[in-house]
DNA sequence: GTCCTCCATGTAATCGATTACATCACCATA
DNA sequence: TATGGTGATGTAATCGATTACATGGAGGAC
């Protein structure tokens, strides 16, 4: 390929003022200019990022760390991100730690490797020593959709306390008394603080919050599924299931129909996480919508805060309650 | 960040001989290779890629432009892209085109600038002049999904003909005549085959192809939705409306639902392309099934083919007919 | 005419790795 | 004891850009 040098030698200039071409440096006369692009346009010249990259120690990159690139959370989260930094020039490199702390640990290793100049990260578990030392290091790094408490990192994530306290008071309106929450991994900050919102909601809403009624699955669809399973074997079992997020719900969804019992009449059902397809099903799943590719572009703002040396504030989005017919009053 | 040069020094070695202990060469003494790696780990080392990249003009970094990362096709392609690419010692750039011929040039600089050492494409729209470019210049490259007929270039793409024949027999078993199709744009390879594929079906089938059956859409919700509505506005509207990917089909059925019709009683639907919320619908959507994830994990093996100098055959996967109930006779 | 300023452009060091080639110590052999 | 081979390590060029500093010519002020 053509490097910056065979375009001077053929325009007749130095490689500095190519360079300066490149740059857009005003001081290259309007004709020289003219010269140094008719060079590049006649030797297909494409500039090598890396080598400016070395020189110019930024790659004008960001990465980003997703749990589980399957679930359409995620993606929906990795396009807002793609968005906002395709806007502001940069390039998005996508990492799937599919749920798992090394895979996490191998993107956070070959991203720094790659001088990213910032990263993104939905924290997989608890903190890894890898994820500590990064923070140490001072790299500019954003917390998305989940934090690890003890760490000093900003972080964007959705608040569903207000609307899981609507949701208890929906489905207590609707006569249901015995609910149960098929939540994610209490390893996740997301899992956790769903679970003690629901809890405190119940407590508020004077129910019942029985110990065999709260399971912990893992964010995705086979644990959703077992989880409901051994919820409906149990002697009497809740009229409402309540899943953590989207995955889950697919799963749980699988069980019911798989059993023959139909929705609401049998069992409800509500989701924390919203997807497209939740209008189609029958009936219409009752979900907690995150603003999620707001999330990811407001991640982005955030971190090319960082990358330009100043520091920003950790955002918390509202999440809001989609009421549809998956929680009707038995037999309504 | 500390430098190779800081190693060697700190393990009072020569830089040489640390990135001999980088790259596992076996003539480095054990001795002499644990202080390295004690240098190492004292001084947080981390391996600059950029440097190494611009060193050995090679990346270990590959590119993949999609479609559209909203629809869940490309993701689940990404994610066997992914998979394969990560073990073999490749990271993944994933650009989005979002079906803009703009946006898909505007990847393809990008990602040659960083030197990619290979570049998967699902091509948005008819050849632009920098992918045309890009093939002369025998930069390793294969085509996923989509074809560009002219260009020789290896491609890895799904046969829907021999699915799509088994659905028009299966519509016609259950009574259908009036079949429609809402096509992808006949600016993809994907969109004008699956239309010839179909009017062949209803020609082997002895069916009629009525001119108005026969719509174009752009393979998202919108054109799914407007197509369905001027289906259903038709003196005699179709039977059956047989949709040209997922996220057409999801706006066929909003529409569908909007006017409070039902499936298959009012109209039948059936999909190219599957994903897993369909058994969730009522009724569970019949639809043709693409080995997606496999798509991308043989991309990924015929393109290395080719980053390591050996020339690749095209490859076609068959898909498959799902049958669920979104077809049955009317009133059945 | 001389000197100074300013502007366009050129020269060469630099970023952090890899690697061809050089070197040096050690040992075996004649 | 000289010779040569072998194996571990070092020296320095190199990849392709950016950029501080140098240079040289044009033009204005005196």
């Amino acid at each position: 390929m053509a490097r910056i040098k065979d375009v001077a030698a053929h325009a007749g200039v130095s490689v500095a003022t190519v360079s300066r071409v490149l740059n857009d440096n005003p001081s290259v006369t309007e004709e020289t200019r003219d010269r140094v692009y008719a060079a590049m346009k006649e030797l297909r010249y494409v500039p090598n990022a890396v080598a400016r990259s070395l020189r110019t120690e930024a790659t004008r990159t960001l990465g980003l760390i997703i749990g589980d690139i399957l679930n359409p959370f995620f993606t929906e989260l990795a396009r807002g991100v793609e968005d906002e930094a395709r806007q502001a020039g940069y390039t998005v490199i996508i990492g799937n730690a599919d749920e798992r702390a090394e895979e996490q640990d191998h993107y956070v290793r070959t991203l720094v490797e790659q001088r990213v100049d910032g990263l993104l990260i939905c924290p997989t578990a608890e903190v890894t020593p890898l994820v500590e030392e990064l923070v140490r290091t001072g790299r500019p790094l954003v917390f998305l959709d989940r934090t690890i408490s003890g760490l000093d990192v900003p972080s964007v994530r959705a608040d569903g306390a207000t609307a899981i306290a609507e949701l208890v008071a929906h489905l207590k309106s609707r006569g249901h008394r015995r609910i149960a929450f098929a939540s994610g991994p209490a390893t996740l900050s997301t899992g956790r603080e769903r679970t003690e919102a629901f809890a405190a909601a119940m407590a508020e809403a004077g129910l019942d919050l029985r110990a065999e009624y709260m399971a912990a699955g893992d964010f995705r669809e086979g644990s959703g599924r077992a989880i409901t399973a051994r919820l409906l074997d149990l002697p009497e079992p809740p009229e409402v299931i309540f899943f953590g997020d989207n995955l889950m719900t697919l799963g749980g969804l699988d069980e019911i129909r798989a059993r023959g019992l139909s929705i609401p009449g049998d069992v409800a059902v509500a989701s924390f996480d919203d997807v497209t397809w939740f209008v189609h099903v029958d009936p219409p799943i009752t979900a907690i919508a995150q603003p999620t590719a707001e999330m990811g572009r407001t991640a982005v703002r955030l971190l090319l805060q960082g990358v330009a040396g100043r520091s920003g504030q950790s955002v918390v989005l509202p999440a809001e309650l989609v009421v549809r017919r998956s929680c009707e009053r038995k037999g309504a």
